[in-house]
DNA sequence: AACTAGACGTGTACACCGTATTCTTCTTGA
DNA sequence: TCAAGAAGAATACGGTGTACACGTCTAGTT
């Protein structure tokens, strides 16, 4: 046996043992890194700060979390952890996805910078929990594993691709630490010469006839509606 | 007046005026920090890096770039660019926006760090001409611009929610090293222990019963297909 | 009861990052 | 002719992730 790979971070989690008694813990970090970047965006949570949040040193974090990109899958996760599944499933699919979009909508909006995340599948404890929710939405209707995964992951990559651009603009905008007043003021002059080119109509009725502030709310309802229509479709062939 | 907020970066493109003939130009900037993205990841592109594929210095860069959010603000234009949006709109709305769909998955796939940006809304050319494009498809329908809008985008957000998680593995897997076999070997034996506890019943399902290497293209189109008819259920109101 | 293997946290160090500042060199408009 | 100012280079600063060596503390073994 040569080099055994590094496990996975969730098979690391280890308990106390021989040593020092521990004052640190994967939990403890986890929540001191989640707590930075909601607070000051995910670029303010770096090794020294989340250590110095603890009153500890960058390299005892290692201890625990192995790199910088495990610390990452257990924000993500944890965030996760927050989602309401209670309830689920209720036995109608319909209401039950978009339950499952809307709490996912919500703890985006609660840690927006979970947006910027690649968003691959991790096996944290609660991932996993959410997919067998998502999955058991789709349960009982007829249809083998991969046609039930269809239906959740449509429903919810609609959902990620929604929140990734809704949240986009506002992040950046906290990142940069313009306002929307600020950023129109930036952007104005260059958008007004590029519409009196003429060569953009589409950007001029967006401009113009475009409803200006719209409720977000109300937009992610109205095109979660359309997709979900699709699946019904699906579903009723 | 006081501080006149740096324009956008579109507005900033200058021509040649007085002073040593450039041998820098922003474009070349871009292209090279692209084939650096593509050669070796996103992480790879740093102002260092990108001169010195240039044989310039670093600060050379920012008489063209203004900022590194700039760089890659001209970097997500420059691959926009690659879209093949000739023939569009063609008249049928549901072959065009499928059209659509299949470009921006496939700029993906031949640029596959562009996943992980935020897409905020960019005034770049090749963006505004894509949407430009998009909303042409769906004109003519008897939908105002919010309507039309609510098609292309829920089209379009399903589809960048399918690449970045399509794309978030692979990606992951370069970024590492490893490939799917050592993945599954550092993974497999931590499932393996989720799956014995027997509390993941839909888990247990996908690794047993779900198809093992599913073709990307056939689930695209599957699920693309839905979200279309999702469209067509709203346009036939 | 004594010993020791190993876990825990610390300090230092290295290579790299984005970019502010300063400087020399070159071109062009007046 | 000449000054204004743009292009690019050099240097430097404060930040980053983390490798490595180290002293300290504890649980299990002898």
């Amino acid at each position: 046996m040569a080099d055994d790979p590094p496990p996975v971070i969730w098979a690391r989690l280890s308990s106390q043992g021989r040593g020092p008694v521990r004052t640190l813990d994967h939990e403890a970090i986890t929540a001191a890194a989640v707590a930075l970047a909601d607070a000051d965006g995910i670029d303010a949570v770096s090794m020294r700060k989340v250590a110095a949040r603890m009153d500890s040193s960058p390299m005892a974090l290692y201890r625990h979390v192995g790199t910088k990109d495990d610390l990452t899958e257990l924000m993500y996760d944890a965030v996760l952890g927050e989602l309401d599944l209670t309830g689920i499933p209720s036995g109608g699919w319909r209401d039950d996805l978009a339950r499952l979009a809307r709490e996912i909508r919500r703890v985006h909006h609660a840690h927006p910078w979970i947006a910027g995340f690649g968003h691959r599948p991790t096996l944290g404890p609660h991932h996993t929990r959410f997919v067998e929710a998502g999955l058991a939405c789709v349960d009982g209707l007829g249809l083998d594993i991969d046609a039930m995964m269809d239906l959740l992951s449509t429903a919810l990559q609609f959902t990620r691709g929604f929140v990734q651009q809704e949240l986009g603009e506002a992040e950046e905008q906290r990142r940069t630490g313009l306002d929307f007043a600020a950023y129109q003021r930036r952007t104005g002059p260059y958008l007004a010469r590029l519409l009196e080119e003429g060569e953009l109509p589409y950007l001029n009725r967006l401009v113009v006839e475009a409803e200006d502030f719209p409720d977000q709310d109300v937009v992610f309802e109205r095109r979660l509606a359309m997709v979900l229509d699709g699946l019904a479709a699906r579903i009723d062939r």
